[in-house]
DNA sequence: ATGGCTGCTTTGAGCAGA
């Protein structure tokens, strides 16, 4: 079982990427976010001709995530958007269980800059999503939630902790929400692995920020304990962030036993 | 080789991303 997250930065623009990718890679599952498409206009024609299907909340020009899951899988069940209790015109998450698994797909908050209000959201949405991870665990055993969480957990994440030491991303108070959700009972599974170091999800297109290798660590895939137990690599595609019109994130994916 | 932002929007300068 092969389990992925990719920021594309708008579908409209990556869906041959993404198409390219779904067949060179053949993931059970990818989350995607930064769609930015309406509902309507989400190619879920195309994605059936590649063999997935699609769940979606999506909303024009921001945000917006998605589910594919290939049509092998048992299909999506308990599909939910948004997290409980949190009124939010953005659309951020979606989550569906495919037999026992349970994926929640996030678009946590970018936060701008720490002196920002949007930074008040983004601690006050990620109040509100350890709450829903909180239940959602509780219900479902087998839990992964995923996605772009604008949150370099640790200073190994960041090519540049100093410059970055304090900025959004890299706050305390945003690492401490990434240290909330792995006390929940979530591994940061790309930590359950020996990895290079320098290794990002993420590259400015500015400044040669992707040949510099000037990168975050902020695309993640946190699993439940017994998802973890069975969890046999974590890795970034960096190979998806070259060439051609690539989405500043590359691809997260985990693969599991059986 | 991977190369000095990109995608979006009441179409075009300005915002947002991270």
């Amino acid at each position: 079982m092969k389990l992925a997250t990719w920021n594309v930065n708008s579908l409209k623009m990556r869906l041959p990427r993404v198409l390219d990718w779904l067949a060179q890679h053949a993931p059970d599952v990818l989350c995607l976010q930064e769609t930015k498409l309406e509902d309507p206009g989400f190619p879920t024609l195309e994605l059936d001709a590649a063999g997935y299907s699609a769940h979606f909340t999506g909303q024009k020009t921001y945000n917006g995530v998605a589910l594919l899951a290939r049509k092998a899988l048992p299909a999506a069940t308990d599909v939910t958007r948004g997290l409980p209790g949190f009124a939010d015109d953005q659309r951020r998450v979606i989550a569906a269980s495919y037999g026992d698994l349970r994926v929640v797909n996030f678009y946590v908050p970018n936060g701008q800059s720490v002196e920002s209000d949007k930074y008040r959201y983004k601690l006050e949405w990620c109040r509100a999503a350890t709450s829903f991870l909180r239940a959602e665990l509780a219900a479902h055993p087998r839990l992964a939630v995923v996605g772009d969480f604008n949150i370099a957990p640790e200073d190994r994440d960041v090519h540049d902790p100093v410059a970055w030491a304090g900025q959004v991303l890299c706050s305390d108070a945003e690492r401490q929400v990434f240290r909330d959700w792995g006390a929940l009972g979530l591994a940061d599974s790309f930590r359950l692995f020996d990895q290079p170091p320098a290794t990002f999800s993420w590259w400015d297109y500015r400044m040669l920020g992707f040949p510099k290798n000037h990168g975050l660590r902020i695309d993640h895939i946190l699993l439940s304990a017994p998802l973890a137990a069975s969890c046999t690599s974590c890795t970034i595609d960096r190979n998806a962030r070259k060439g051609e019109k690539p989405s500043d994130h590359a691809p997260v994916i985990a693969e599991f036993e059986a």
